[in-house]
DNA sequence: CGTTCCCTTGACACCGATCAACTCTGGTGG
DNA sequence: CCACCAGAGTTGATCGGTGTCAAGGGAACG
């Protein structure tokens, strides 16, 4: 926690970090992707982060065991939930993307069961777990998207299993780039067949359940096969309805039979 | 749906199922796991079944994509929820054991994205949505309790997969063993090393993500190596701290800490 | 310009899948 | 009481997907 840089409200030099409310974007088109949420309830989730601050790439936002203080909320950069074994073994469990809660659940449960790292340099929203606690009483509205939001990631925690043991590792990667690429697109931040996956083979390896060089082979299989094609960080998909036949992948479990692009281009 | 036995409110023949008030022990158990629930607080969770109904084993509780009008919640028996591939495979992502909900989530997001199949012969409370939408505001520490138990049924997603994903076909078994075994306890219906296991090696098998053969092998390695007795559906684990090493399980997860007897014998 | 990640590639071993046959058990009906 | 049957468990032989070990290459960064 300590040496993270804390961002000023006024404005960070890079365009990606213009302002406050462009930090807020991807929350509040994930939140209101099933029902709309009111201006004030817009306002409301723009002035939620007491704080916020940068994390460099690959350092712990949340370890395993940790009792935060605060929610926390990925506004930029990518992060992944672990679970470590006693014999130093990762399992990634899901990625963490703009929008994401680290730890919506720590109101209740107090404890970390698991640790957060960042992949990418991260923006990461302090929400106060005062407020958290009052703001359901406060707008019901959120207090559903809020819901909604812990339940769809739950959703996503089952298909990964399936995705796990009952695929192979180029169907499970696959499988991946597709959820990655709808979740992507949900929260407004890309609009075509083409995705930024800024992790290292290891990463991929970690959430399919296999070996590092496994990963890097399956990846190159994938490229033979001519359903993906990537070079520096940014992953193409061709045809995206063959990756999806390949993958079997189908949108049910993402909830989004009510999406509808909250965000204006 | 239809062909399930309605139970009687007085008394249906076994001694197992003596009253409602005996039906709603393990779910009462397990929502003052964390914190007390007042008198009436239990009595409003034993009024919360508007029917209850017998299923026989095997047969679907809820399928994929229902629209279920009722929230359903084990109260005997044991029950799988499971995801299904388009070639066929299932993936099992979780057992239902009494006291456990089936489709807490249903009332928010409206569409099952998975199954839920019996094991065994169960026993199945109907709560109306409309009581489960306004529970909360009418019992704030309901509200708690069972968004508690959802976050804990996450919280064992996460460790499922890394079941499947980090260990081997042994190890994730004995894993299994030691959470069934924890689960179990917490609800009252086991007091000492040995547990029902009312599943066949099938179903195993699809909660490992491995195949039925793969899995009898495995049964046959745990119990060559002296970790565990198995017969008659009784699964006895002679020496528990060495399975749970075995297995490298611990119940941080299960969020546990505050565990107290709420039964009593 | 050297260090450090990360990616890549090869050879080989092993865990678990697949296919197939057989046994055991409980239930059903003659 | 016995014959039959279906579902579950058991076992062997063989195959393939992944793991493991090891070595080298390439790009970013101080």
């Amino acid at each position: 926690m300590t040496g993270f840089q804390t961002v000023p409200h006024g404005a960070p030099g890079t365009a990606a970090y213009r302002s406050r409310g462009d930090l807020t974007h991807a929350l509040i088109a994930k939140l209101g992707a099933a029902s709309d949420l009111s201006a004030s309830d817009q306002q409301a989730v723009r002035e939620l982060c007491v704080d916020i601050r940068r994390v460099p790439a690959k350092k712990n936002i949340l370890r395993p065991d940790e009792r935060p203080s605060h929610v926390h909320v990925m506004l930029s950069g990518w992060a992944a939930r672990y679970v470590l074994q006693k014999d130093g073994s990762r399992q990634i469990v899901a990625f963490l993307i703009p929008g994401d809660f680290c730890d919506l659940h720590v109101t209740i449960l107090g404890r970390m069961d698991h640790g957060i790292v960042t992949l990418t340099p991260a923006v990461v929203g302090y929400v106060s777990g005062a407020d958290m606690e009052e703001l359901p009483h406060k707008r019901p509205n959120l207090l559903r998207a809020l819901w909604r939001a812990g339940l769809i990631d739950e959703s996503i925690l089952r298909a990964w299993i399936a995705n796990i043991g009952r695929r192979d590792a180029a169907q499970g990667m696959a499988h991946l780039f597709c959820e990655l690429h709808t979740r992507l697109q949900l929260v407004g931040l890309i609009d075509d067949d083409s995705l930024p996956l800024p992790v290292t083979q290891e990463d991929l390896a970690d959430a399919l359940g296999i070996t590092p060089v496994h990963a890097n082979r399956t990846l190159h299989k994938l490229r033979a096969a001519g359903l993906i094609r990537l070079k520096g960080g940014i992953l193409e998909i061709p045809d995206l309805p063959a990756l999806k036949a390949f993958a079997g992948f189908t949108l049910g479990y993402l909830h989004q039979a009510q999406l509808k692009r909250t965000w204006d281009r």
